[in-house]
DNA sequence: ATCAATGTAGTTCAATAAGACTACATTATT
DNA sequence: AATAATGTAGTCTTATTGAACTACATTGAT
């Protein structure tokens, strides 16, 4: 993979639906995938902050991590 | 403009925007879209729920608002 | 009456997300 | 040892966002 320019905000996003997924819920990335409409190599670019995911796609990973999209925002917003 | 299928939650997502846009900060779509990088046309179509905006955009109007990413969640979540 | 501000809808082009898969190296599990 | 599960990186095509403008009808102010 090549150097895409990351940005800070969606990298603590990605971190967060690793949080739920993994912590919280003990998801693995198929798992989630099959309970939202998002595929599974698309969650694992998410998290790492590799993707400037669309809105509906927020709300699809709460949807599937059965919390409210808010929570993924929990984190220090840079700048 | 023709017939987009809308999704709720972006329309209550938008709902938000227009909201703290008007009510707390009293700023018009330019006025606002000078403080955040995101067009003024783009913004109206954001407040109706037109388009699914991308992270960084989420990112920057909040950046604009001043206020936290997760304040433009505060709504309910439909399905 | 004139001019400025505002919200809204439209355009065009380049960049990229989405979606559906595939491949593969590691870890686990049996 | 063999099989299954897992995370990750890649491909390809199509649809759509983003960005920068433009136009225009209202509304507000001078």
């Amino acid at each position: 993979m090549i150097g895409k320019q990351l940005d800070k905000n969606l990298i603590a996003f990605g971190k967060q639906v690793k949080h739920y997924r993994t912590e919280e819920k003990n998801l693995s990335l198929r798992d989630l995938a099959k309970r939202c409409d998002v595929e599974h190599s698309k969650i694992a670019k998410i998290e790492k902050g590799l993707v400037r995911i669309q809105l509906p796609t927020v709300f699809e990973l709460a949807k599937g991590l059965d919390i409210h999209p808010k929570d993924l925002f929990n984190f220090e917003i840079n700048e």
